[in-house]
RNA sequence: GCCCUUCUAGCUCAGUGGUCGAGCGACGGUUUUGUAAACCGCUGAUCAGAGUUCGAUUCUCUGGAAGGGCUCCA
């Protein structure tokens, strides 16, 4: 038996063990609160969760011990799980107050399926299956985590029921390694790390979800940006710049409009004009291409924008700098000869290995790619050309196939006018996020006519590419703290060196190399608190600073730098020059 | 948007129906230090508004903001 298979198992194993634990949980919230609606409680990646309406009583995470303890009391009379087949008559029967269970009870028969109940001590609930074996003496391990509102079969049309998250492991060791881990997640996460390292704020006045950087995260954006943009124009990208303002005119052009609605912020009246704050870049940088004819000889136009959008995403999605209202997406539109789109867009895949390589991400472990494809069947959602897609999702699917690219496919997931490939990555609680995206367009050459002029004279039709190279540098910067858990390479440190004068009289000796750093581009701080040495590199280290420099009479007297790492290294005292170019190679190295 | 929880000083956190307390930080001073926290002093806050009350930071309501969730189907 292969590993792949065994791990499967183990997972199947654990899926059961959770999923009893379910029950278990349910079998308690009914012992304490009998009128309660039971629901659904499936296992999930974590743990598992159990749905429930409580009515008008409250249950908040105040009541866990209490759960925990019925819990516990009740799994020691659970000798096993005991399956009884019945008709849909006795189910409804055995659940006559329960209108969620009655409308599963309705679904499943409809669908021809068996209809099982389970029973393990003196609890039985509706189930098709799927448990440990000996409840009694499996079911120890477990922990509730927290409460949380869902909606009934996920819709926000239906009524939100209380949910409860808890986890379940095999052995003690499990159960508190999961613990640790998520503890050690939370330390990382980049709201804390930002306020820890003051990387940036909000304020109530300025508004939920536009974060506001300070000096020290606005240097990692502007190192970022330039990173990015350096790269791009190596690459033959041509950077523009565009107005984040447009006519509403412009969206219903491009035909974002009716399916961006709901994110855009409503439009402003000025003088005769509807105004509003884009959404989106593409429809700018196709009135940009559309100022003057092209020849097939200019093509691939490659046009490049740090481009600010604003969306309005709902309140209860704004997370840190994850997800924002505001965001400056390194964006770009290629416009292409059709017959070269293959070609552009591996060159694409290629920029995004190169970015993901240069932050220490593994292809294939720390991201994956995700074909993201349309469903010819959903006209409202997709724009109708059946030949077109079937075109376009062929190509990208022979990409990722010819780069060797590890990729999933995603149905339903497409933009409106096109396929695309996502990147995604998994970030450190073990979520996948979409980074970044390429897109494929062959709808919005025809909305704006698009053309460029063919060898032959004739006005031909090219199409667009659209890719974000290192996403939103919002969420990237989001991405990258956690990455790193705040101590950025010596490239990305808002702060590379701290310079610590031992006592006031070193302090102009520090300066005056503090100024030649800064003259050899070195972002360099110095440290001239009075305060004992050991306070100033407890500082420096805290805020996760790459090199110490220390300064006392010995080192000015010899004319050299005592070099110290975050890490505690101590690499002993060194002239400016050799410090310089050891720090040069650690930038250069990307360390 | 919706459900639950939270909001006390710049930060982390106490506490209370009757003039809110600490540590760190900031500031002032003393000290002038050899690889993760010197000493003394001082400054500084109840998210906003309304209501109940003799009196509200505490209770109620409205608003704002933050956090956990709202995909994983009996």
């Amino acid at each position: 038996m292969n590993g792949f298979l065994l791990k499967n198992m183990e997972q199947e194993q654990l899926d059961h063990l959770r999923h009893s634990c379910a029950h278990l949980l349910a079998a308690a919230v009914m012992e304490l609160w009998p009128n309660t609606k039971r629901t659904i409680g499936p296992a999930i990646e974590n743990g598992f969760y159990y749905d429930f309406d409580f009515g008008d009583v409250k249950v908040s995470e105040v009541d866990f011990p209490k759960i925990e303890a019925k819990m516990l009391e009740l799994v020691g009379t659970w000798k096993g799980f005991e399956r009884k087949e019945v008709t849909k008559a006795e189910a409804i029967k055995f659940f006559k107050d329960n209108e969620y269970k009655k409308e599963l009870i309705e679904e499943f028969s409809k669908e021809g399926q068996k209809l099982t109940l389970f029973t393990s001590g003196t609890y039985t609930d509706l189930c098709r299956g799927g448990h440990c074996t000996h409840p009694d003496k499996e079911l120890k391990f477990f922990d509730l985590l927290s409460v949380a509102g869902a909606y009934w079969r996920g819709s926000e049309k239906n009524k939100m029921l209380t949910r409860i998250y808890g986890t379940v492991f095999p052995t003690r060791e499990g159960l508190d390694d999961y613990l640790s881990r998520q503890e050690e997640a939370k330390k990382r996460d980049h709201r804390k790390l930002g306020k820890e390292l003051g990387l940036f704020v909000f304020s109530d006045l300025i508004g939920a979800g536009l974060p506001m950087l300070t000096p020290k995260g606005a240097t990692i954006r502007r190192i970022l940006e330039r990173f990015i943009v350096d790269e791009e124009l190596k690459r033959g990208y041509q950077h523009v710049v565009t107005p984040p303002l447009a006519k509403v005119d412009l969206y219903r052009t491009s035909g974002h409009y009716p399916y961006y609605k709901e994110t855009m912020y409503p439009p402003m009246n000025v003088d005769e004009d509807e105004l509003i704050l884009r959404p989106m870049t593409c429809p700018h940088h196709f009135m940009l291409y559309k100022s003057s004819p092209h020849s097939w000889r200019e093509l691939p136009v490659r046009f490049a924008e740090l481009a600010t959008q604003f969306r309005y995403e709902k309140s209860g999605e704004l997370s840190g700098l994850m997800r924002v209202r505001m965001f400056t997406l390194a964006d770009a539109h290629i416009i292409t000869q059709p017959e070269n789109a293959k070609k552009e867009i591996i060159a694409v895949l290629d920029l995004i290995d190169f970015v993901n390589h240069r932050f220490g991400m593994i292809k294939g472990e720390d991201y994956r790619y995700r074909l993201s494809l349309g469903d010819r069947t959903e006209t409202k959602k997709y724009f109708k050309d059946d030949a077109a897609w079937d075109n376009a999702e062929q190509v990208l699917r022979e990409v990722l196939e010819e780069t060797e690219a590890p990729f999933y496919e995603a149905p339903n997931e497409a933009a409106f006018y096109g396929p695309k490939i996502d990147v995604q990555i998994k970030n450190i609680a073990g979520h996948e996020e979409t980074a970044f995206t390429v897109q494929y367009d062959f709808v919005m050459p025809k909305r704006f006519d698009l053309t460029y002029v063919a060898p032959d004279g004739s006005l031909k039709q090219p199409v667009v590419i659209h890719r974000a190279s290192i996403g939103a540098i919002e969420r990237t910067m989001a991405f990258l703290i956690e990455h790193y858990a705040g101590a950025f390479p010596v490239w990305l440190a808002p702060v590379q060196v701290t310079l610590i004068p031992i006592a006031e009289r070193h302090v102009a000796t520090a300066q005056k190399m503090a100024t030649e750093l800064k003259n050899r581009g070195i972002r360099v701080e110095t440290d001239e608190k009075n305060e004992p040495m050991g306070a100033k590199i407890r500082n420096a280290t805290l805020q996760k600073v790459p090199f110490m420099g220390i300064i006392g009479d010995k080192e000015v007297a010899e004319g050299v730098i005592s070099v110290r790492t975050r890490k505690g290294e101590d690499l002993k005292a060194m002239s400016l020059e050799n410090f310089l170019s050891l720090l040069q190679k650690a930038i250069e190295h990307t360390l």
